[in-house]
DNA sequence: GTTCTAGAAC
DNA sequence: GTTCTAGAAC
């Protein structure tokens, strides 16, 4: 960038002067270690216009705050006729969103673009003490990474009147400068500056389209199509601490307990060290054994039980036994049963110290530990809830009391470990699940008594909810953490977590700010029954939390035909790279198929987002081609594609389904409802939806529970056989919404693909890209739109 | 998602 | 007594 000035003549800017004065909502960009804070005061020091600086990592009397307290306090500082700065990394359009909307037109809205290199980024933040925010050492290091994927650059189209880009200090110099002597009365002109690139943010688009961001974070400068490795060398502090370690006896305390039949495990076995440092792992306490009273002999049975039912479920990812006692009974035994029932030493094994120093003290790093919780979710009582509760600090109690405020025997909610926390700092831990075992000690509530049947019941519900919650995190993280560690043995590399910029979820997990670290559903019965204990969709959605849903082992079915469909040859009707046909197994019609999206980390839906709309199309094109097979087989059928709003399956799928509902599988009213109420969402309005708001906003579950009504005439029946014998003669035409737009496909439909040849164009791009094919594909779909 | 089954509805 | 639903378990 030579000046400013140059480049406003390549700029929109209009150079006209404002009559009136407005205040200026100043969203800082950059990664931590970008110098937002430090622009901040240099502005405020020089400038005499009022400026106040809302800094998300201050804003909590000192501490790190959330979105929703920044936007408070800029709004109030603007009614006060103050500028604000929003001193945050803002680093997608997401999470500047909200503050665009800061004032409404009564305030101008800029940013200023710290964009140096993640490389600079992250040895400011790591070399950096004293930090507001906490956010320096290792730890930051790891965030910067995260984040570097995340970054978006802001464009005017996104509600700014006026963007700076600054690529090095001599241009952050010059902004401070022009920020720095703007008067109370002064405005600047609009328009986008000191860009090096004009399409660097097209150009970043389609990189992230294939995957593919130069991760030094500078999308200002040439694009490259490979990833490099994140440096070496900004691998510091207790990172370092497994190489060489010997994991038998530690001496700082940590003992390893070898389980089953190899000597050898995983973390000394490894070539490099750092790698088994990224393998997710789970540390659990025994449930219920200590201050509950549960009898050792059934206890280790359900924990060697359990262990073995998901070891096979959790891919590279381990399940770690510990307890803090040297001599422990619990260990022993479970090592033992383990051994005799063959259970890989390499995924699980039994581990001697302090579930809260694992990392520090034993060398082992757990990314998901296990609480041993009471019912009120609450510090206290001893053990291991009370070290955990300590450990973490109130970040654990506040995050907790985010997700849920009791919990049920049996029952177990995961908890997103915020960043301050020192667990998280300290250990790596970024998940803590409580979980609640049965209680047969008189002292305690709900005592079972001897009732060991219920208590075995109870504690095999125990380890099944908190090792299937273990497993939602592994999926939501895991991908990320398992591709890290393979690139952190090619590079020699770094041992944090880093997300990969394919995998969107452990992305948004990345984000290092509290109220950006997402919420996870926790699991099981807990959360539908505790009512009022916990947060409601809207409030949830209120705060910009997302939720990442839990599906039990029976919901994987079509997840794993996506992800092998080598395993299910017999299944697969047509496969390309993004998407699969195949027939449902129970179809609920003469003809109904579903057509998959391939991409792993899309399980519904709800996890659509607008950078899906390429495939969404290509799944509707799909999808059409088959239908309109089947109506050259059979043209009585009339089709409709669409999507489950909440679906029982994990993986986006489409179903393609005939209208005549001709089907034993069909048995009842929510196999009726979820195709004929507006639970099902027609693929053409989630296209559109996806391209018009980003997303897909409705979410309604209710209506699989209304009245059964016949999908054409409407009319009421009171049971499924006899809807059923209506809707075999009923040739009512279909209603009037259904008929328009495309909703409904068939033969003498308004929206008829077999008078015209399948478009050329398509076949192409089905075998070859998305891209041109399906500009064009949709070209036709508008042409044959009413 | 399905299967199973207790008990409601007829 | 039979049919059907709805909730639990998987």
């Amino acid at each position: 960038m030579d000046s400013m000035e140059i480049d406003r003549e390549k700029t929109p800017s209009t150079g006209e002067e404002k009559k009136e004065t407005k205040p200026i909502v100043l969203v800082l960009v950059g990664l931590p270690g970008s110098g937002k804070s430090t622009f901040c005061e240099e502005v405020m020091r020089i400038s005499s216009r009022p400026w106040a600086r809302v800094c998300q990592d201050t804003i909590n009397n000192g501490k790190a705050g959330n979105k929703i307290q920044c936007l408070s306090v800029a709004a109030t500082a603007l009614k006060d006729g103050k500028s604000v700065f929003i001193d945050r990394c803002n680093i997608d359009r997401e999470q500047r969103a909200d503050f665009l909307k800061l004032g409404g037109q009564q305030t101008e809205k800029h940013a200023v673009v710290l964009d140096h290199p993640a490389k600079l980024c992250i040895s400011r933040s790591v070399k950096r003490i004293g930090h507001e925010g906490n956010l320096q050492g290792g730890k930051a290091a790891a965030v910067v990474n995260q984040m570097v994927p995340k970054k978006e650059l802001p464009k005017l189209s996104e509600g700014f009147d006026r963007i700076t880009f600054c690529y090095d200090e001599r241009d952050v110099k010059e902004a401070i400068n022009v920020y720095g002597s703007l008067g109370p009365l002064d405005s600047l002109p609009s328009g986008v500056f000191g860009q090096k690139k004009s399409d660097a943010k097209i150009q970043l688009g389609i990189m992230k389209f294939l995957k593919k961001v130069d991760p030094s974070g500078n999308a200002g400068s040439e694009p490259t199509v490979c990833q490099k490795p994140i440096p070496n060398e900004i691998s510091v502090g207790e990172d370092t601490v497994l190489q060489g370690t010997k994991m038998d006896s530690h001496p700082s305390g940590g003992a390893l307990e070898k389980v089953g039949k190899s000597n050898e495990l995983d973390i000394t076995s490894t070539s490099d060290a750092n790698s088994a440092d990224s393998i997710p792992t789970l540390a659990f306490p025994s449930i219920s054994t200590a201050d509950f009273q549960f009898n050792l002999e059934k206890a280790s049975d359900i924990i060697v039980e359990k262990v073995e039912e998901f070891i096979s479920r959790i891919g590279k990812a381990r399940l770690v036994l510990v307890d803090l006692s040297q001599g422990s009974k619990i260990l022993s035994l479970v090592k033992t049963k383990a051994a005799r029932k063959n259970i890989d030493s390499n995924k699980f094994f039994t581990f001697v110290g302090d579930i809260t120093r694992l990392r520090s003290q034993g060398g082992l790093h757990c990314n998901v530990i296990a609480n041993a919780a009471n019912w009120r979710l609450k510090p206290g009582g001893g053990g291991v809830n009370a070290a955990i509760f300590k450990a973490a600090g109130s970040a654990l109690e506040i995050a907790t009391k985010e997700r849920a405020v009791t919990l049920s025997p049996g029952k177990s909610v995961i908890v997103p470990l915020p960043s301050s926390s020192l667990l998280f700092a300290r250990e790596g831990v970024t998940h803590v699940i409580h979980v609640l075992g049965p209680n047969m000690n008189p002292m305690r509530p709900d005592c079972l008594k001897d009732d060991y049947v219920q208590g075995c019941k109870i504690l095999r519900e125990a380890y099944s909810s908190l090792f299937e919650g273990f497993v939602s995190v592994v999926r939501s993280h895991g991908v990320a953490s398992i591709h890290n560690s393979r690139r952190s043995l090619e590079s020699g590399g770094f041992q944090e977590v880093i997300p990969t910029n394919d995998d969107q979820k452990a992305k948004r997990e990345a984000d290092y700010e509290s109220e950006k670290n997402k919420k996870y559903k926790g699991l099981g019965g807990d959360l539908k029954s505790g009512g009022s204990s916990f947060m409601d969709e809207e409030k949830i959605q209120d705060k910009s939390i997302n939720i990442t849903k839990s599906w039990a082992s029976w919901a994987q079915a079509l997840h794993d035909v996506a992800m092998h469909p080598n395993k299910h040859k017999s299944v697969v009707l047509e496969i390309s790279d993004d998407v699969l046909v195949m027939n449902d197994a129970y179809p609920k019609a003469q003809r109904h198929l579903l057509v998959l999206a391939r991409a792993d980390g899309l399980d519904s839906i709800a996890d659509v987002r607008r950078e899906h709309s390429p495939l969404l199309k290509t799944m509707h094109a799909v999808g059409l081609k088959w239908a309109e097979k089947f109506l050259n087989e059979n043209k009585s059928l009339s089709f409709r594609l669409g999507y489950h709003s909440v679906p029982s399956m994990r993986q986006l799928h489409l179903h393609v389904i005939s209208q005549d509902f001709d089907s034993n599988h069909l048995k009842n009213k929510k196999h009726w409802n979820s195709f004929t109420t507006t639970f099902f969402l027609n693929s053409v309005d989630v296209i559109k939806e996806v391209e018009d708001v980003g997303r897909v906003t409705s979410k309604d579950d209710k209506c699989l529970t209304m009245e059964l009504r016949c999908h054409r005439c409407r009319s009421a029946h009171p049971n499924i056989p006899r809807l059923k014998s209506h809707i075999s003669s009923c040739q009512a035409p279909f209603p009037a919404d259904l008929l328009q737009n495309g909703r409904l496909v068939s033969s003498t439909g308004c929206f008829c693909y077999q008078t015209k040849p399948w478009p050329k164009s398509l076949a192409v791009g089905l075998k070859t890209s998305w891209f041109g094919f399906r500009l064009e594909l949709f070209k036709d779909v508008d042409d044959a739109l009413p």
